[in-house]
DNA sequence: CATCCATGTGAGAGCGCTTTCACGCCATCG
DNA sequence: CGATGGCGTGAAAGCGCTCTCACATGGATG
């Protein structure tokens, strides 16, 4: 039982057919499951393969299939948020194992400069990946368009610029802010602030019209004295708060667009003598680890980030059965986890 | 429907050699800026390339250099601490950032199970990647082995398995322990107990050793109930802790190897009425966002991860004018951030 | 003036694989 | 009994590139 032993290294398709008794196209055909071989050929060959230990060689093959059997993850300029929570590597499990059912390899790219920007795109143009997933775009980034025009598969996480016709997976953030405000309102909050992100990514624009939303459906006007914008980061959040307080100190909710600015607002309540639940209810946004790390735990919005992953990978691939001129999206849904910083304590 | 495979397709070596009249050599040689072609023939092919918007094709190339041009990333732990803090965004772009200078492509993998673990190692076998870079190692992994055993470079982040052979950059946990621990000891704190890490990976191992260390040199005894193993979550840091205070109800610090499992512990010790820092003085590892998000706020031990990712590439790429069979290990040292969590308040 | 070398260039042989295409075989049919 | 056609198989033509040779210069050397 020796197994199978070698490195594939020497070991090539001539190698296990003269092995096997049979041509290389056989061998070829038993290897890429072709139904068109004989019993007999098929066992002969398998035997081979085993005992000779052969591993297929990638590049021969990618250089006739011009195919190249991966997918490129292009994270653009990594933006603090994105190295400063979960979301990335938990985005990346989903791909991950999204590509590895179909045997794909995931190539990642982290452009950090334009000059690295330039030789990703490079990269991606020559069709050395096979379809792109595009996370995390700045505002007018080029590269979707760029990589569409030059009939690359393209899929964006989160809401693609502006005239970018591409395809892609988005978190419902207008529906998770909502769903987060009438939280608070069921509660019986009235005087509800919410701290918001940056007005020029979508995530923070749609976060504030649910806000919007969901005021407006329980009938509470809104104010400008309760919004203070944040910029997703812990020390934006205590900014804006100290802000929301000094206009209203009467709020008694508050929604943050991120956990980490409602750590920063929960700290400032805190400092500034508030109660929480009970004289202020806080929710968060994106059921970090935080969460569940700060006192009271926090309620947040939670984001399906891996399936996410996933859903950008099955609409990358399901492209090759779909006319491809068609531009598709999926939006998730969220999920509101209820913890003890809005917990109970009607106020009525 | 036509599809317009790729890109620069259509656009060979051969076709630039015919618009700059030279043969397919001579543009190979400038393509690989070999210095052997003169000036007139350099010209022309440059030009040449320009307009036609010449990309050389990888796979064509690889199949004749046998090498790939990229790089794995294998990250086997898929759960807890590697998704739940920054440690992994931050490491791989320090490796991104490094193989980018090299103009190397970075093909992360991912297993999830024995299955995707062994199609990984065949991936890897076949020699589809020209060096590995392992993260994340359990106890008695036999991947590096295997890997090196079968002629492929490989550097292990984090120590390696015993007996693995490999070469290694590693950040000090023993240092960083200890320095934690001295530094409680400083406090004037005696009865210090630990949270440790999992027995089976070496952070755990290193970090408890620096704990028992710095115990020995400012003379306290150790002492098993004061000792308490976690898996680096959150919810395991509070189960450990309830253990510790049930064993030794009167301790006065406690050194966390997470700073998420410092956050678990920090809540049952506020649950069971203690003071941080006054009654218990508390330091995590890692120095995640986590450590300024909780309250107090956390002292933490800091380590250089993304000079870790682009240390790991540099041992990679040196091995190549390297003696092949001397492994080399890199120590990086970590940094002790005092926060409020261990602040002044001596009670010895 | 023959000989040498250095230097730049081209012809051509693959790298390991997939994929026509043609062929031989056998069962089936007119 | 020859024609028909389905089926498994092999021969061979590349995919685009690198790299070893051999060759053509032209100056320097004996």
């Amino acid at each position: 039982m020796d197994g199978p032993r070698g490195n594939g290294r020497g070991v090539t398709l001539d190698a296990v057919a003269r092995a096997a008794g049979v041509s290389r196209a056989t061998v070829s055909r038993v290897v890429n499951g072709n139904p068109k071989v004989g019993e007999d050929a098929r066992r002969q060959v398998e035997r081979a393969i085993d005992r000779l230990g052969y591993i297929p060689n990638l590049a021969a093959r990618s250089l006739v299939t011009r195919r190249s059997g991966s997918i490129a993850v292009v994270i653009g300029e990594p933006t603090g948020r994105l190295f400063d929570d979960p979301f990335f590597p938990r985005l990346l499990r989903g791909i991950g194992a999204a590509l590895s059912a179909h045997d794909l390899q995931l190539v990642l790219l982290m452009p950090q400069s334009a000059a690295e920007e330039a030789r990703a795109e490079r990269y991606l143009a020559a069709g050395h990946a096979d379809g792109v997933l595009l996370v995390s775009l700045h505002g007018n980034d080029p590269l979707p368009g760029s990589l569409i025009t030059r009939g690359i598969p393209v899929v964006v996480g989160g809401r693609p610029p502006e005239g970018a016709h591409a395809s892609y997976v988005d978190v419902d953030n207008v529906q998770g802010a909502r769903s987060a405000v009438e939280h608070l309102a069921r509660l019986g909050r009235r005087r509800i602030a919410t701290i918001t992100g940056p007005v020029d990514m979508s995530a923070g624009v749609d976060r504030l019209a649910g806000y919007r939303d969901a005021l407006a459906a329980a009938g509470i006007a809104t104010e400008p004295a309760l919004v203070a914008s944040g910029d997703f980061t812990q020390p934006g959040g205590s900014e804006a708060m100290r802000r929301l307080l000094a206009a209203r100190p009467d709020l008694d909710a508050v929604f943050a667009a991120s956990d980490l600015m409602a750590a920063g607002a929960i700290q400032v309540l805190r400092a500034a003598g508030r109660r929480i639940p009970d004289d202020v209810a806080v929710v968060g946004y994106d059921d970090s680890p935080i969460a569940t790390s700060i006192e009271p735990p926090l309620t947040s919005v939670r984001q399906p980030i891996e399936e996410m992953g996933r859903e950008m990978v099955r609409l990358l691939l399901d492209r090759a059965s779909q006319p491809e001129s068609i531009a598709r999206k999926v939006i998730l849904a969220t999920e509101l986890v209820i913890r003890r910083s809005s917990e109970g304590v009607a106020t009525g």
